[in-house]
DNA sequence: ACCCACTACCTTTTTATGCAAGGTACTAGG
DNA sequence: CCTAGTACCTTGCATAAAAAGGTAGTGGGT
C-alpha cells in the first residue's frame, strides 16, 4: 500500500527541462568541450543529465547552428567532438541570459508575495 | 528569404515549463483564487500564455491532492472554481521552495565561472 | 421572448524534449 | 583476438505546454 505522496522527483526533473539547454551553453562558452566533459560538468552542479539527453540536444544546438565541433583524436578511445559556441550560438546565449534573469526575477517577486503570508 | 535566426521564444517557453506548477502552487498559497485570477497573476509576470495551459495544469493538481476547490457564484457569469492548497499541497510547495533554491544556485554558479572568461 | 456578448469551464490535438535502454565502433592491454 | 573502457548515436516512451475548438451560465438590448 502506496501511500499517494506527490512525486517531487518528477517536478524537479520538470524544473530542469528547459534549463538544460541553457546550461549547455553556459558550459561550453567557457572553452572547447566534447560530450563527457559537459556531462561532468552539469552533474557537477547538481544538474543531473544523462547521454541519452545530452548527445540529441547537441545535435539540436548544431543543427540551429548555435555549435560547431571539431574532432580530436584521443589518447585513449575513440576521437571526440570538441563543441564550441558559434556567433549565433553567442547571441542566443546572451539573449538566454536575459530571459534567466528576468525569469528568476519574476519567481523571487512571487515568492516574497508568499512569504509575507506566512 | 529569412535568416536562420534561432528562436529564443521556444527556448523562453521551455524554460518557463516545468516552472509554472510551483508558481501557481505559490500564487494559489496566498489565498482563494480562481482560473483568471491565477492566469492574470502569472501573465503579470510572464510566466504564462494561455487558458489551455491553466486548466490540464490545474486539475491534474487537484487529482495530485495538491489543490481543492469550492464553486462559488459570480455577479457576472457563470459560477466559478476557487482554488486553494491542501495540506499536501502545501508540503508539496516547501519542497518546490528549496528545489528552485538549489536550481537557482547551480545555474548561477555556472554563470558565474561563464562571466569570469569573458 | 429572443439574440448576442461576455465570462468561465474543459477537451482534443500537436509538438517539444527529457529519460531509459539499446546499439555501433575505436583503442589498448593481456 | 578477446575484453574492458570510452565515445558516439538512435529508438521508444512519458510528460506537459501550447493551439484551437467546444459547452454553458448570465444579463442587457430589442
Amino acid at each position: 500500500m502506496e501511500n499517494s505522496v506527490f512525486d517531487t522527483e518528477n517536478s524537479r526533473s520538470q524544473m530542469r527541462k528547459g534549463l538544460l539547454e541553457y546550461c549547455t551553453l553556459l558550459a561550453i562558452a567557457r572553452g572547447e568541450l566534447y560530450a563527457s566533459d559537459i556531462l561532468n560538468e552539469l552533474k557537477a552542479d547538481n544538474l543531473i543529465v544523462v547521454e541519452g539527453t545530452l548527445y540529441p540536444l547537441l545535435s539540436r544546438l548544431k543543427s540551429d547552428h548555435l555549435l560547431e565541433y571539431t574532432w580530436k583524436e584521443s589518447k585513449a578511445g575513440p576521437p571526440r567532438k570538441y563543441y564550441r559556441l558559434t556567433k549565433e550560438g553567442k547571441d542566443a546565449l546572451e539573449q538566454l541570459n536575459q530571459t534567466w534573469h528576468e525569469l528568476s526575477l519574476s519567481i523571487n517577486s512571487l515568492i516574497k508575495k508568499y512569504e509575507k503570508n506566512n
